[in-house]
RNA sequence: GGGGAGAUUCCAGAGCGGCCAAAUGGGGCAGACUGUAAAUCUGUUGUCUUUCGACUUCGGAGGUUCGAAUCCUCCUCUCCCCA
């Protein structure tokens, strides 16, 4: 199975430029995937650019990466529909180094072989580039009308947008289909993939390049990734999912996976991991005889764990997972010793109270909304109360006079707090 | 430079000077049902208060008025059109 059909089958080709198969049967081919250094670590929607590199070295090209220190100074008009907020070079390079080393996860970049990964920063060649060089030299091949034919633009030009563009987003375009050809002249980069909204920008340097130097030059973009009800991938209450597990904790990540409705997951399971067809069709023949097991988002997290995190977040994730949303009781929270404890809840929001408070009681309204921020405000714990939303140490609490003591603290120092089915927090009292 | 439209709560978007903490929809949160899924139904969604109620909010600053999201003045910002 070759590239493109290892993408096809996977769900991960919107479009594909002409000959682009072709010329990668031909020869080995350098192909790139541009990423924002928006912050300091990935977050899993860039993912699935870091997989379609990953299957393309699997299959013997040389994966590049693209960090944009010079477009995401700039800010790409497809992504939001509101301009972007400048970077700063400082941390410009911060992130590029976080980010390479998250990636490493995924591509090699060190094998030593003709397809070992490569990592470029568009900064390097655009910050000396001055204006009258690049109107002349880039702007000269491109005429605005075919700047404004692209959907990214028209979208902010029409006027069911609520903000203007601004010249620098226009220019966008044109500083990517640089990239393209400044890679296409130095690295010999035939192809460039992204997500279906890059198809203008990619286009506009394929154009590029066939206009400065009669290059011939491919694109592969593949589906935006959608969830099912029409949200937003990615993103949960709390925010984005991050590999980083300073910002998204290994628990969290795993159990991001674990949600995944049963209609995406069968999806999901072919972009982002490396399971073969026959694993997943037997997955999913699975999923359909015993649906309330959930084999495919069973898998899906795990392996989506150990590829980001490793085997032990892992086993922590899943044991954690289990007394939270298992059997748990207020037995098993205090037969359990101290270290497993902490364990099952790393991660999980801390709070420190004073123990004093506890000597005589304290009402719980203002243990968890005052002596403590779990909830901002009363009124919201009072109506989280009164809906029967509110757990402390798995025991519902249906009352908001309910008076806290020494005798609640498990292992003499701690509380749970669960607010619905799936947010906990911990209380430390000290 | 000229002309027009606009800024309301998380978002979109209503809002005769009092009945406006502000319609409606979306989103969020919670409950029921379930499989930690989806769909559906219900409740809730400024702060404080057990209740009554009190207080702070409608771009900013002033003003008119017994009373302003609503009227007036100035300012800031945004969009559109013409030149």
């Amino acid at each position: 199975m070759n590239f493109v059909e290892e993408l096809q089958w996977r769900g991960m080709i919107h479009d594909i430029m002409p000959g682009t198969e072709e010329h990668l049967n031909k020869e080995m081919t350098t192909a790139y995937v541009g990423i924002d250094p928006t912050a300091d670590s990935l977050h899993i929607g860039h993912l699935v650019g870091v997989m379609m590199l990953k299957h393309l070295q699997q299959a013997g090209h040389r994966p590049v990466v693209l960090v944009g220190g010079a477009t995401g100074m700039i800010g790409d008009p497809s992504m939001k529909s509101a301009e972007r907020n400048l970077l700063d070079e400082p941390t410009l390079r911060h992130n590029q180094e976080s980010i390479k080393k998250q990636l490493m996860r995924f591509l090699d970049f060190n094998s030593g072989e003709a397809n070992s990964a490569v990592m470029v920063n568009n900064y390097d060649w655009m910050k000396d580039f001055s204006f009258l060089d690049f109107i002349r030299d880039v702007g000269k091949y491109i005429t605005v009308n075919y700047m404004m034919s692209k959907d990214s633009v028209k979208k902010r030009l029409s006027s069911e947008s609520r903000d203007g563009m601004s010249f620098t987003e226009f220019t966008y375009q044109l500083v990517q289909g640089y990239d393209y050809l400044h890679l296409y002249k130095e690295l010999d980069c035939k192809l460039q993939m992204g997500g279906s909204d890059q198809w203008g920008n990619i286009t506009t340097g394929t154009e590029l390049i066939r206009k400065t130097v009669g290059g011939e030059a491919y694109a592969l973009v593949c589906p935006l990734i959608t969830k099912a009800d029409g949200g937003k991938f990615g993103k949960t209450e709390s925010g984005n999912i991050w590999l980083d597990a300073a910002k998204t904790t290994p628990y969290q990540f795993y159990q991001f996976w674990l949600n995944t409705s049963d209609q995406d997951a069968e999806k999901y399971i072919k972009i982002f991991t490396l399971l073969n067809k026959q694993e997943i069709e037997t997955l999913v023949k699975e999923q359909v005889e015993a649906p309330h097991l959930r084999p495919l988002q069973n898998r899906l997290a795990n392996e989506m764990t150990i590829l980001v995190h490793g085997q032990e977040a892992l086993e922590t994730s899943i044991e954690a997972s289990q007394i939270l949303f298992g059997r748990g009781s207020t037995q098993t929270l205090k037969k359990m010793d101290e270290p497993t404890f902490l364990s099952v809840f790393e991660g999980v929001p801390i709070f420190t109270i004073e123990k004093v408070a506890l000597q005589e009681g304290v009402n719980i309204v203002d243990l968890l909304a005052e002596k403590s921020s779990v909830f901002p405000s009363k009124g919201e714990l009072r109506r989280t109360i009164a809906g029967g939303g509110l757990q402390l140490n798995k025991e519902k609490i249906d009352n908001g006079d309910r008076l806290v003591g020494m005798g609640d603290l498990l292992n003499d120092k701690y509380l749970l707090v669960q607010k619905g089915k799936k947010s906990f927090y911990l209380l430390i009292a000290e």
